[in-house]
DNA sequence: TCGAGATGGGCAAGGAGCTTGACTATATAG
DNA sequence: CTATATAGTCAAGCTCCTTGCCCATCTCGA
């Protein structure tokens, strides 16, 4: 709610602005700024013609991409209740892009992995992706994106990708 | 999906990183700060007493704020269908957040404006959005953070802020 | 080794919030 | 002044998440 316009005028919102002033414009653009990211990474996929996933797919994909993963570490990693992540693997399972393998060294867990179309419609994600920060590049030069990157990266301690309302 | 780990080691991530690596690491890092910001500033509003209003109702309060909009403004602010932003303002009207006034020059539109508790709702987030900001200024310090604003500000046209996903 | 509690996962029911479709009231164009 | 477009709402349905409950398996102390 920060992200609102308190009436500040444009004077104060710009390069002299107060600390206090950068605090209150930051959230709204970086909010904004991730809307449009995740929107466009969405259409890039359905382009390439996933047509059957939505974003929170993709965060699952994230977390299952390395090696698998439990249902209960995609719980914690999306943010949301196991009975939530379980629905959302058995939808996936359905859908052809994961399997559930039986989990080494625990026989209630499962080993919830990519299958071949689970890994090429992240390898889509992966190039929409890079397709939707192209332009990015050509508005900031390419130094000033890497200083975004690693401003980002310090910022950003979590790592998890939850919804975000 | 393009936030994924496909794999890329230490030095592929570093300041080193070629153009695509970067475009690769951008996206979750994004994500994941708007996140744990949103989050943040959600806690922060229920701290100060306004536990009945969710996220979105906040990103309703940034368009109503200056001078009010009528449903289909909201809605196109939000992304969402006329319904559901009718749907919406009714629950902030229900809990007295904002109020439905006749709109001028408009008989079939209607204004809706926040009340004094919408406008004491809406410093709270801004305070509690500067809380959540603060600690950054102390990671990359003043200056590279109005950087960081600025450059957000470059890459983020269209200021809509729809939920995500 | 065995019983008790903790943990991984799934089933079922319910709810919150969005959608589509239909409708009324008002505005605007020919 | 009729015809069409637009603002808003009502109703029904869908999707995804939640809570509550359950079983299977693991872990640990006696």
């Amino acid at each position: 709610m920060a992200w609102q316009n308190s009436g500040m005028t444009e004077a104060e919102t710009g390069p002299e602005a107060a600390p206090e002033t950068v605090a209150l414009s930051l959230p709204p653009l970086l909010l904004s700024l991730a809307a449009d990211l995740v929107r466009a990474i969405d259409d890039g996929v359905r382009e390439r013609g996933f047509d059957d996933v939505r974003p929170a797919h993709g965060f699952a994909f994230a977390r299952l991409a390395p090696d698998g993963a439990s249902v209960g570490e995609l719980a914690e990693h999306l943010g949301v209740t196991k009975q939530a992540a379980s629905q959302l693997v058995e939808e996936l399972v359905r859908k052809g892009y994961v399997e559930r393998r039986p989990h080494p060294g625990d026989a209630r867990a499962r080993l919830v992995v990519l299958t071949e179309r689970g890994w090429a419609c992240t390898r889509a994600a992966d190039r929409a992706a890079a397709e939707a920060v192209r332009p990015w590049a050509a508005v900031l030069g390419e130094e000033r994106l890497r200083g975004l990157r690693d401003d980002l990266a310090r910022l950003a301690p979590s790592g998890r990708l939850r919804p975000i309302w």
